[in-house]
DNA sequence: CCTGTGACTGGAT
DNA sequence: GATCCAGCCACAG
């Protein structure tokens, strides 16, 4: 079930329709640090399994987005850095995950399984 | 309105 | 096993 709690995001862009990206970036701001999860995780949870693609795209945006989402700490669900190309340096996105305490090897969490977090059934 | 494009995923090949 | 293939659906042009 989506949070759909009143989240009130500086929204701006225009195009209105915020729902999905808001509550995918509630998701993410939920994540705990140090643990990881997956776009079909959180797609999941929000209701639209199968589309993941739409979490990452959703993703693509937070950059301008405040409060700031941790987006490092969602990967594919092989726990590969998939996404750390869209960071401001291709290296961010794993310095940001070590720093949390995770080990990253070949753009791949190690013990992904051991640090996933899975919303559906941790909220 | 129609088309192309994904930070993905699960099942078929 | 590794790869391929087809859904997935919001958005920009």
């Amino acid at each position: 079930m989506p949070i759909k709690k009143n989240n009130p995001l500086p929204d701006t862009t225009a195009s209105g329709s915020y729902d999905f990206f808001r509550d995918v970036y509630d998701v993410v701001r939920l994540i705990p640090k140090g643990r990881v999860t997956s776009y079909g995780a959180i797609a999941a949870y929000l209701g639209t399994k199968g589309s993941a693609r739409m979490v990452g795209w959703a993703l693509n945006h937070c950059h301008n987005m405040q409060p700031e989402v941790p987006a490092q700490r969602v990967v594919n669900r092989m726990g590969m850095l998939s996404g750390k190309a869209h960071f401001e340096t291709p290296t961010q996105m794993q310095e940001l995950l070590e720093q949390e305490g995770l080990t990253i090897k070949n753009d791949c969490i190690v013990d992904f399984q051991k640090h996933f977090w899975d919303p559906s059934q941790e909220l």
